[in-house]
DNA sequence: ATCGCGCAAATTTTT
DNA sequence: TTTGCGCGAT
């Protein structure tokens, strides 16, 4: 395999430059992922450098799996065992093996904002605190921006100094994380705070990490945070081979934290720094290009750099404007019916893409009329759902006795006759006590004051205790099983026999089949399935991360959501002064805040690889109100050269979409009953293998073997393999993904 | 203990 | 427009 196959001389460089740190200037589309593979390549087939001590860190868990298979295409075996992870899910693997060492269980629970939000208004009534002055949403972003700088509570006090609102704030942070610790959880911000933290105090546990890990790279460099970057430099600490990827220009994360001095600053730090900048751009057509050009040369205090291509010229971008949001979702929906009917893009070369998720709604409602497939990225998330985090509660307590805030989520779901009174004297024995809630439970018969809640409680508690000791021998999914099953759920919800409880037994059928696919993928992996590992995975997926790329349809998302995607249609709707860029980061006094928004601008731009359209309507419903606002600011920053404003506005023709006579929400319910056909979340069984039994096949993990059976099963192909390096092993079809060599 | 009504508040972006 | 909460009734 020639590895500098069709790349131009920087991607070679960067390839070939392995040794000490690097720092990749990657613009938009010049083809940075594939550098970043070949090079991955290129150390374990050229430098003889063991697959296992090479980590690859992305921004999502999707863009993981991509590089992972992309590795794996290069490498005739080996890239299984490449890391390839997330921050995130990175440091969880690290906290599971050693939180240990800093005073937490290994069996901790992962805490979802929605869990961090109940878990603050407990801290905010613990320490007496007004919940109109002190509201939960802003301790909580002062707290992560926090956590973010690496400062912990007893810097965050020495910090405030004399200044009373943050010594205030120092105090709920404080009691915040002591509650958080009793619940023995970690919020997403400490997954990488404590990662540090154990590295700092256990240098015998950095140590092992930074011998196994002599390479490290790290993706989307320019949106890591403070903690990241001090999480990277100890890890890269020994070694030094560390290679960041990152355009300064795409850096649209700073409201999370994001430090754009990482990489700006990145010479500074490592002044042997090799910097290399991939400026050719191979997705985009030349008037695409100059479009983001011209926008993003507006912003000050960039890394120099000009991003160029030799592809086509292409079409004009086009501008239109409309009245209402409504005929901007028309005119979209309209344009894609057209393109795909002339046979000029399928459903899945179109993206349509805005600055607040609450815009989908139109769009959604457009395209369900239209009959045209999409799927739409972000908003509420699958994990979201009411049902499904009753359920993830259940497996919380089972897997961690200490989690209180599962264990009280679930007492009394489904109604079990144990009301707040009840729970709120348990609570205040459990605090007098000093134990946790569940071991106040247990003890329930020492609570004055419970009288007939008494029985409800202690079968309760021994329901919680049968199933914890089933949990040592059952399954994920036979331990769902069984509480659904004695819980009555579902039960409950078919009695029910609305459309909503309808709704709601199909996504716990969903996630069952989910744990179902968490279940056979460790299987094939050879790693042992745990809940505390199904619930450690959940946690951590995004729903840009479930997008197949096999599926034809539409994508609605945020521009955020469609960071380092391509189409070769693009829609940005919204271009409106107070949409995009937002109402805060005009009025605010932070000139930054405008630039972040341009900089989302020129992501949203070179998503397109053909055709970019942007919208802009002149009257727009928020929340009720109908606000006015003038064409946005980026629109005029376009080269006007670059832009077709179409015919003019009454030759658009309308076409007249009939009414439907159904609402939008049993649409909506008729396309999830079409959409989610149940083949999609099963595993599709293959019609047939592409391979037989004697022919040698590679799996990523164990390498090459001889196919020595091939058994047919009702769901799967159950296949046993020789493999060279570690012998028989059996697995089935769809989770082992054997290629044939 | 549970249900339901009515009023208030909220929306930037997410691992 | 939608969601969340508090209070009163059963």
């Amino acid at each position: 395999m020639n590895l500098y196959e069709g790349m131009n001389p920087e991607q070679q460089e960067a390839v070939e430059y392995t040794e000490g740190p690097l720092l990749l200037l990657a613009g938009a589309g010049s083809g940075k992922t594939r550098v970043l593979t070949h090079r991955i390549a290129y150390l374990i087939e050229h430098k003889g450098v063991a697959p296992w001590s090479i980590m690859a860190i992305t921004f999502t868990n999707k863009a993981a799996q991509e590089m992972r298979e992309r590795v794996d295409k290069l490498l005739e075996y080996g890239a299984g065992s490449v890391w390839v992870s997330t921050f995130h899910s990175a440091c969880v693997r690290i906290l599971r093996r050693y939180i240990d060492r800093i005073g937490y269980n290994t069996n901790f629970s992962i805490y979802k904002p929605d869990d961090q939000k109940t878990l603050m208004k407990d801290v905010l009534k613990t320490l007496d605190m007004d919940p109109k002055t002190y509201k939960e949403r802003s301790m909580l972003a002062e707290i992560s921006r926090a956590k973010n700088e690496n400062i912990d509570p007893d810097l965050f006090e020495s910090q405030a100094g004399g200044e009373w609102a943050k010594r205030r704030i120092a105090e709920v942070y404080r009691e915040y994380q002591k509650q958080l610790k009793q619940n023995n959880a970690l919020d997403f911000d400490d997954l990488l705070m404590k990662t540090v933290e154990l590295f700092v105090k256990c240098p015998d546990v950095l140590d092992m990490y930074q011998e196994r890990l002599r390479y490290i790279m790290v993706d989307e460099y320019q949106d890591t945070n403070t903690v990241q970057f001090k999480l990277v430099s100890l890890l890269a600490g020994k070694y030094r081979n560390l290679c960041v990827v990152g355009d300064d220009d795409q850096s649209i994360y700073k409201f999370r934290g994001a430090n754009i001095q990482n990489i700006l600053s990145f010479e500074k730090v490592f002044p042997d720094a090799k910097v290399i900048k991939l400026e050719q751009n191979y997705r985009s057509t030349k008037n695409i290009l100059n479009a983001a050009n011209g926008v993003i040369s507006h912003n000050a205090g960039r890394k120099e750099k000009s991003l160029w291509t030799e592809n086509e010229e292409g079409a004009k971008v086009d501008f239109r404007q409309f009245f209402s949001g409504f005929e901007e979702a028309e005119y979209i929906t309209g344009d894609i019916a057209r393109q795909v009917r002339e046979g000029k893009c399928s459903y899945r070369d179109c993206a349509v893409l805005y600055r607040t998720n609450a815009q989908s709604r139109l769009f959604e409602e457009k395209l369900l009329m239209a009959n045209i497939p999409y799927r739409l990225v972000g908003g509420i998330n699958f994990y979201d759902r009411k049902e499904i985090n009753d359920l993830l509660a259940y497996l919380k307590t089972v897997a961690n006795p200490s989690d209180d805030l599962a264990v009280r989520r679930i007492i009394n779901v489904p109604k079990r006759g144990i009301g707040a009174t009840t729970i709120n004297r348990v609570a205040e024995h459990a605090q007098e006590q000093g134990i946790g809630f569940f071991d106040a439970l247990c003890e329930a018969r020492h609570i004055p004051a419970i009288g007939r809640s008494l029985a409800k409680l202690e079968s309760f508690v021994e329901f919680i205790e049968v199933l914890r000791t089933r949990a040592e021998y059952l399954s994920v999914k036979e331990l769902m099983d069984e509480i659904i099953e004695k819980t009555g759920y579902v039960k409950e919800l078919e009695e029910e026999d609305t459309d909503e409880a309808r709704g709601r037994i199909e996504n716990i059928d969903e996630f069952i089949t989910k744990i179902v696919t968490y279940e056979e993928e460790k299987k094939a992996l050879e790693e042992e399935p745990t809940v505390g590992g199904f619930l450690s995975e959940v946690a951590l997926v995004a729903d840009i991360d479930t997008v197949e790329s096999d599926n034809d349809r539409v994508l609605l998302m945020t521009l955020h959501s469609a960071k380092g995607l391509e189409f070769s249609n693009v829609y940005m709707a919204g271009m409106e002064d107070g949409i995009f860029p937002s109402y805060m980061a005009i009025t605010g006094d932070d000139s930054d805040d405008l630039e972040e928004e341009r900089r989302l601008c020129y992501v949203g731009i070179t998503r397109a690889m053909k055709h970019l359209t942007l919208t802009a309507v002149q009257q727009r419903m928020i929340r009720g109100e109908t606000q006015y606002n003038k064409v946005s600011r980026f629109i005029r920053e376009i080269p006007r050269e670059l832009v077709d404003l179409g015919r003019s506005a009454d030759a658009e023709k309308k076409r007249d979409i009939p009414l439907p006579n159904t609402s939008f929400m049993q649409m909506k319910q008729n396309f999830k009953a079409r959409a989610l056909d149940p083949r999609q979340f099963t595993v599709k069984k293959a019609d047939k293998l592409d391979y037989e039994v004697g022919d040698t096949v590679r799996h990523v993990k164990f390498g090459v073997g001889i196919v020595t059976a091939i058994v047919e099963g009702g769901k799967d192909y159950e296949v046993t393999v020789d493999f060279d390096r570690v012998g028989v092993k059996k697995m089935f079809a769809a989770f082992a993904k054997l290629k044939k060599v």
